[in-house]
DNA sequence: CCCTTTTTTAAACATTTGTTTAAATTAAGT
DNA sequence: ACTTAATTTAAACAAATGTTTAAAAAAGGG
């Protein structure tokens, strides 16, 4: 079945959102992107802001989705880390906006957050923090509070992706090329982050 | 001597941008914020864009001056990452919003970066790359490309910034406390990176 | 086929925004 | 004091934008 025109004004809404950011950005735009009418985009979605309420909820849901899923695995920590760091490399490699979307909506709704509480606590009732406190406990992690554990793995796994353009006007290196430089990056970080945080143990 | 009306301006508009952004203010925004006329901004600067310019050019001026300060010395590269890394922390503790002002011109105007090409050419003419090839083959030195360790070292320094209100969002971490997260995490990256750069010196 | 509801369109509205104009005020020079 | 130039202000303008209205077109049900 075709998509409806809700569907299309949805898609579209996502793609210039993602792209341009809220303010960036003009309801016609949106409305011509999904090949209609401005007036049907507030005909389905009542306003701008309520239609990018609806899309922001989608991206997160995405965003969220996969990382829930690693934390709620029984994977041993270590694993959990090389994984989540592999699925964000994945995942932003397909939506490389999507760190500086939330940024972004975060600076200009700081009541945004709200929606991921709920999928914050799956993580939370996982007991990932009480097997790091025990690891720390047993000399076999390094002694690090969790706030640091979490900006180490969004800083290396995040950033690169924002940076894309910054890269290129400092290195020269051209955007297709940054694809492969990101891949490779990411054994990198991989690396340096399970040798910090696991100093007792061999690796590469 | 009093500030002149020019120089108000240009102060409110630093302010404003840095907060808001490029398109999400108004010249009458920035005009109130200098406490005067919207007619005068541009009587002083012609145009939002170029006002805006002008506060880029500046802006990016000061966040380089430093780093190629650092390059520019003739301390060892193990030295320099850490001054470097050092010098970031600070700058950012004052200047928060600048990264995510750099990347959203770097979006919005491509050629933005054009201008800071020469200070890049200083940091290239000071040796630094001959000095890692040189440590690499030595051994001294893990095998790492430039544009890898361009990321590592901005990641782990402009992220933990740009991502205050998230980690506030996340963690619950009070915006006052995070001041201290940050210069706790700081030495957590130092030793990280250098940890992972040097792996065959002795380290914390 | 007719009636009702849903969907779509074009046009209009009020507000905001960047920019300009023209007059008023101030400063400077002689 | 007078003239000229520089600064400041209030008002206006045109274009853009979010939103609404009212009419047209399409779809559905009986």
């Amino acid at each position: 079945m075709n998509p409806s025109a809700e569907d299309k004004i949805k898609a579209a809404a996502l793609q210039v959102f993602l792209q341009k950011g809220y303010a960036n950005c003009t309801s016609r735009e949106i409305a011509r992107e999904a090949g209609m009418n401005v007036a049907l985009v507030n005909y389905y979605f009542r306003s701008k802001s309520k239609l990018f309420a609806i899309v922001f909820e989608s991206v997160m849901n995405d965003f969220m989705h996969s990382m829930v899923q690693v934390f709620s695995s029984n994977l041993p920590v270590r694993s959990k880390i090389e994984l989540l760091i592999a699925r964000e490399y994945e995942f932003l490699a397909l939506h490389p906006e999507i760190p500086n979307f939330v940024l972004s909506e975060i600076e200009r709704n700081p009541n945004s957050m709200d929606e991921i509480k709920p999928m914050l606590s799956v993580i939370l009732k996982s007991g990932v923090l009480e097997e790091v406190e025990l690891l720390q406990k047993k000399g076999e992690m390094r002694s690090i509070d969790m706030v640091s554990i979490t900006l180490l793995l969004m800083s290396n796994c995040q950033f690169p992706f924002m940076a894309k353009k910054l890269v290129h006007a400092i290195h020269g290196i051209d955007l297709a090329a940054y694809e492969n430089q990101l891949q490779n990056h990411r054994e990198h970080v991989v690396q340096m982050i399970l040798n910090y945080l696991f100093p007792n143990e061999a690796h590469g």
